[in-house]
DNA sequence: TTATCTTTTGTACGATAGTACAAATCACAT
DNA sequence: ATGTGATTTGTACTATCGTACAAAAGATAA
């Protein structure tokens, strides 16, 4: 049956389920799928291992339905970013607020669950990694139709740019952005402590400069198969 | 002990030993470490599961081998490449050469593994977001020398940015180059059969072109913190 | 209260994991 | 051919895995 909201509280729900999902999510994004075993998720949430099993029935369950909680509100909030920078009128800003209406949901918050967090983009980079098969198919259907509108926003003001450059180098952001969450010690290792890689705002402003470049960039495609140096007309 | 070259033929040995290193490369490298079993490679190298341990001890002695057969190979290609393009008078010209000297050896050839290919470094991809201890371990201690050279030599060539965005551009310079090897084909995906990300020749093109131009964009560190229009508000 | 659901617990089962180890086999110097 | 060390095989042990399931506990409506 339905459960409904019951006389004394509307919030108060028990949040055993809820402690499992955010302990394996952390679980997840911090050492893979395989090494993680269902009982680790259940010690982490203070919860017993039957619990996990009834909750969600299996393990590629409990990754289903994590998917399941962050994939709509990430994308929604995407999608509102994305109308908003559309908006923009100089194209030079527009293609900043794109870029940055893309990166921004994946690196904020954590603790408000009401989309994206970094936690979550971690696991996807992590899963996407192992190449899970849950997560792969998730993937493809959830995401690719996002992937496709930002791409084609980047292409309305960057016409100039042939739409499979354009793919390349949202795939380079996409990667850039995993490698950021997954290893953010490795930037305060080789600055030498000068930058703090689990800074999102630094991170943010950092990617969304070198990506908002890339895309700049003239075309190769048709052009120059041999690169001599054109290389001097850097536009901007 | 010490194996000593025999009478017949120098390089003649049984090709045990090195089945099984290419098998678990093959497989840790797409499904990860611990959704591998010793069996599992094993059965692909055609070897008995006790073979694995006669060699390796242990699985972790196998993935350490793995590492210490490309590391230094891989270095040295890189160290020379990175000598050469140096060397490079126009700025410009040596920037791209820099990179360019960086990005081949992480993409070139598995079949001959003389230092680098695809294979190896989508092997470190995968270990870098399980997290893997071993890995991160062999990693901080053998390829940061060399990512300090790489960010030492970008930043000669580009005086007026800071280090510090060298380090984060460099950054996501790894991270856009692991994540093309790890799903080429989401490229092919996303650009609709247009582009083929499994394509190296093409993936490295690009990754140059793009990165180039992401390095060269202007620093943001010190000058303008507050970007001219928040395109979104944040709540928060 | 009692009856009925939902949730949690405890335990158990079969499968598979990594690894150890003795026996069998192979390669080669003598 | 024979002995010797290197390699391969087969098997077994223990630990842990995902999952099932019955019983206990908790909650809710009558």
């Amino acid at each position: 049956m339905v459960r409904k909201p019951t006389s004394k509280e509307t919030a108060r729900k028990p949040n055993m389920r809820e402690a499992i999902l955010a302990a394996a999510e952390e679980l997840f994004a911090t050492n893979g799928f395989n090494a993680v075993s269902v009982r680790d998720i259940a010690q982490a949430a203070g919860a017993n291992p039957g619990s996990v099993t009834y909750h969600f029935k299996t393990k590629d369950g409990l990754l289903l339905e994590i998917y399941r909680r962050h994939c709509g509100p990430m994308n929604l909030r995407r999608s509102e970013l994305l109308a908003a920078a559309k908006r923009v009128r100089d194209l030079q800003d527009r293609l900043e607020a794109i870029v940055r209406a893309y990166v921004v949901p994946a690196f904020t918050s954590g603790s408000d669950l009401a989309g994206g967090g970094a936690r979550f983009t971690r696991l996807r980079a992590v899963m996407s990694a192992e190449g899970n098969e849950v997560a792969r198919r998730i993937i493809a259907q959830t995401f690719d139709d996002t992937s496709h509108a930002f791409i084609d926003a980047i292409h309305e003001s960057l016409p100039h740019v042939p739409r499979t450059e354009i793919v390349w180098r949202s795939h380079f952001l996409l990667g850039a952005l995993y490698y950021s969450l997954v290893t953010p010690e490795r930037v305060s290792r080789l600055s030498r402590g000068e930058a703090d890689g689990s800074d999102a705002a630094a991170a943010i402003e950092q990617l969304v400069q070198a990506t908002v470049a890339s895309f700049q960039a003239p075309a190769l495609d048709q052009a120059a198969p041999a690169r001599r140096r054109a290389a001097a007309s850097n536009k901007t």
